[in-house]
DNA sequence: CTTGACCTTCCAGTAACTGGAAGCCTTATA
DNA sequence: TATAAGGCTTCCAGTTACTGGAAGGTCAAG
C-alpha cells in the first residue's frame, strides 16, 4: 500500500502520516527503489489504532504510551486504566469549563432583547461583570 | 500605570498585552519618553472586557468584534446577540464531542478490571473498535 | 553606586497538523 | 512514444494565543 490508499483505509491523512513518522509516533516507513513509503496490513492496524484514540480525545503523546502498552504483551491493564482514567478526567474538566461559559453565556443572552437597539446586557457584563442590580 | 500593574489589575499578563497590541486588538500604548507603554483607566476597562470575553471562551478574533460593538453607540443588540448565540453553539458542539469522548471511554474502563494481568478491553477497542461479541 | 524589580525588543517554542510549492514517479491513454 | 493525470517526495509557512527566555535599558531605594 501507498501513504494514500493506507491513509484512505486508517482514517489519516497522508500529511499526518508523514508528521507522525516525523515524530517518531510511528517508525520508518518502508520505501521502494523510488522513494515511495510502502505499508503493510500491520500498519494499517497501528495507525487504524492512532485513529481510533485520537478520536476519543488522547493527544499524540498519549497515543504513544497506548502504543508502547499495546505492544507490551507484559503490560498490566492497570496501567491502561489509569492512562484512561486521566484523560476522562482532562475531558471532564473541559466539559465543566464549557459548561461554565455556556450557562454564563445563555443567561446574557436570554436577556438581551436582539434587535436594532444598540443597550445589550452582553455587552454590559463583558464592560464589568458585577452588574448593578444584578443577582 | 505601567504594563505591569495594569496587567495585575485586568487579569491579563503583560506578555500577552503585548501581544494584544502586536496583533492590533487593542491600539498601540502611549509611551514614557524612556519608552515604557503606560495606561489609564480607559485602557484598564478596554483589557478587563478583553479578559472577560476570553474567559467566556470567545475567540480573539471575535473580542475584536465585540470590541467593536461595545464601542459603536449606533450597534444593533441583535449583532451582538448574533455573535453570542454562534459561540454558544460552537460551545455545545464541543461539549457534544467531548460527551461522547467520555461516554465511550467510561464505558471501557468499567470494563476494564485494571490490576497486573495484561488483557485490557480499552485497548482491545482501540485495536479494533468492533469487538467480536460486543453489542 | 549598586541592587533588584521592572521595562524594552526579538526569537523560539507550544499542539497537531494543513496548505502549498517545486519537482520526481507511475500509469493510462492517444 | 509522448504526454497528461494523479500520486508521491521534501521543505517551508501558517494556524491559535500566547509563554519563556535572552540581552539589555530604566527606575526607585538604600
Amino acid at each position: 500500500m501507498n501513504i494514500g490508499e493506507v491513509g484512505r483505509r486508517s482514517g489519516i491523512s497522508a500529511k499526518a502520516i508523514r508528521y507522525y513518522e516525523s515524530i517518531g509516533l510511528i517508525g520508518p516507513a518502508d520505501r521502494t527503489e523510488s522513494g515511495y513509503r510502502t505499508y503493510g496490513d500491520h500498519d494499517l492496524q497501528t495507525l487504524r489504532f492512532i485513529q481510533r484514540a485520537r478520536s476519543l480525545g488522547f493527544s499524540v503523546e498519549e497515543v504513544s504510551g497506548l502504543l508502547a502498552l499495546w505492544r507490551d504483551t507484559d503490560r498490566q491493564s492497570a496501567q491502561v486504566k489509569a492512562l484512561a482514567q486521566n484523560h476522562v478526567a482532562d475531558i471532564d474538566r473541559k466539559i465543566t469549563g464549557l459548561q461554565g461559559m455556556r450557562d454564563t453565556l445563555t443567561h446574557l443572552i436570554e436577556r438581551c432583547h436582539g434587535d436594532e437597539r444598540p443597550d445589550c446586557p452582553i455587552l454590559e457584563d463583558l464592560a464589568g461583570a458585577a452588574g448593578p442590580g444584578s443577582r
